[in-house]
DNA sequence: TTTTGAGTTGTTCGA
DNA sequence: GTCGAACAACTCAAA
């Protein structure tokens, strides 16, 4: 008997991990953990627990038709996950890697326990294309610039890379039960079960992805995957896409590998989840004013791009790509508030919130991070709202009353903000 | 070691 | 309307 432990990876089909664990081994029981020391820290409205309970359902259900007893747990996988190989008397247990700071903490923990238990613990790499240091510069350490960075992944890509774990192949492995056994339900685990808009589907439109690099700019129309979601969790392999668009779109593919960068900068630089990815610019002080800070996340800024986004993301837990950096720019250039409280919000908010995307992108935005955008550079709403949404077709989407006596004035003159982020930057970069 | 070219997504100003 | 330069000079990657 082996243990397979589903994280983020809340499929079946071309699951790496599952795959290994099935090859090995004779007995493989899956397994799931609703962990408390996250769900504890979470408002119990959290849409994307609802969205989780829902895969691990179609989940259990997937396995109950191939005869095998998917079970799923609820507290400190810390302890339940050497507890139930120990019970189980499993020789191993393997999964996925994760690779965000607090997962690396927990596996680390785990680790430890199976090992005073005399149990193996298998990682395999199934979230990314690339990990760790698979793509480093000639001389053995990690990028910081991601055209270098994209030039060496694609170099390296192959097919090898690129296939799938063919998921009808060892299902004999599964260990077979004639019982099933429950799912803790939401109610039991504090939660709602509410839903407040519907979740983005696992299907692919392969005609957005081939016309990706032309439309995914303009919100007002599908001209994103909006996958995030299901990469997050892991409904989706990133394999599968990489396929596609390297076969449909150069430009989707690079997304993809910025995704990977952002992943391999988190691993090799753990302190830009805290601070700046560049220290210099811890030393610039932010205005932080609550005031304004509360016009921005509830989209009463004045600014109609900004506030489209922001309310975009708070009826549906989405953001088009585009606002997100039309959102962050304001808040950190124009209002000059603490991208970390932004990073924090959009952690609250965003369903498809992943630690080291919405870190790096918040860094490129505040000029902060690596490769970052330089602190000169600030988006001007009105003119990325005539670039991207000229007819305004996003806008009155979201912000109805756009155009009329009601919609607030600007919390702050665009001119003056621009001026002023850019002398504040150079004043407090340069201060020594 | 030194040199060289390049660097996600922008804006504004003045010719 | 269009175009190039300034924004600010810096750091990274590779030869």
């Amino acid at each position: 008997m082996v243990l397979f432990w589903h994280r983020r990876d809340l499929r079946i089909h071309d699951n790496a991990g599952r795959y290994q664990a099935l090859k090995n081994n004779r007995e493989v029981q899956p397994i799931f953990v609703f962990d408390t020391t996250i769900l504890d820290r979470l408002p119990k409205n959290d849409q994307r627990v609802i969205f989780i309970h829902r895969e691990i359902t179609r989940l259990k259900k997937e396995y109950a038709k191939l005869g095998c007893d998917f079970r799923v747990f609820y507290g400190d996988p810390t302890k339940l996950v050497p507890q139930i190989a120990n019970e189980t008397k499993a020789s191993a247990v393997y999964t996925n890697r994760d690779y965000e700071p607090k997962a690396l903490a927990r596996d680390k923990a785990v680790f430890e326990s199976l090992e005073n238990l005399n149990i193996e613990f298998k990682g395999s790499k199934d979230h990314v294309i690339f990990e760790k240091n698979e793509v480093l510069k000639a001389d053995g350490t990690p990028y910081s610039v991601f055209t270098p960075y994209s030039r060496k992944w694609l170099e390296k890509l192959n097919s090898f890379y690129l296939r799938s774990y063919p998921n009808e192949k060892y299902l004999d492995s599964l260990h077979p039960s004639t019982t099933q056994s429950e799912i803790p339900s939401l109610k039991e685990m504090g939660f709602g079960e509410e839903l407040f808009h519907p979740f983005p589907s696992r299907e692919f439109d392969l005609e957005v992805i081939a016309l990706y690099d032309q439309k995914r700019d303009l919100p007002s129309i599908k001209g994103t995957s909006k996958l995030g979601l299901h990469l997050r969790f892991g409904t989706i392999s990133i394999r599968e896409l990489a396929r596609v668009g390297q076969k449909k779109n150069a430009t989707y593919l690079k997304e993809l590998i910025w995704r990977d960068f952002y992943q391999a900068i988190l691993y090799h630089f753990p302190h830009s989840a805290q601070n700046s990815f560049r220290p210099e610019y811890d030393q610039i002080e932010w205005l932080n004013e609550e005031h304004l800070f509360q016009l921005w996340c509830e989209g009463k800024t004045g600014y109609p791009m900004v506030d489209a986004g922001m309310r975009e993301l708070n009826a549906t837990g989405y953001m088009h790509n585009r606002v997100r950096m039309v959102v962050a720019s304001f808040l950190t250039k124009h209002l000059l508030i603490d991208w970390r409280w932004g990073e924090t919000y959009f952690a609250e908010k965003l369903l498809d919130y992943d630690l080291a995307s919405n870190v790096g992108g918040w860094q490129w935005a505040a000029g902060c991070g690596c490769d970052a955008a330089p602190y000169f550079r600030v988006f001007n709403p009105a003119s990325q709202q005539q670039k991207f949404d000229p007819e305004a077709r996003y806008i009155r989407k979201w912000v109805p009353e756009y155009g009329t006596p009601s919609y607030v004035q600007p919390c702050v003159e665009h001119k003056m903000a621009r001026e002023r982020a850019i002398s504040h930057y150079k004043y407090h970069l340069n201060k020594g």
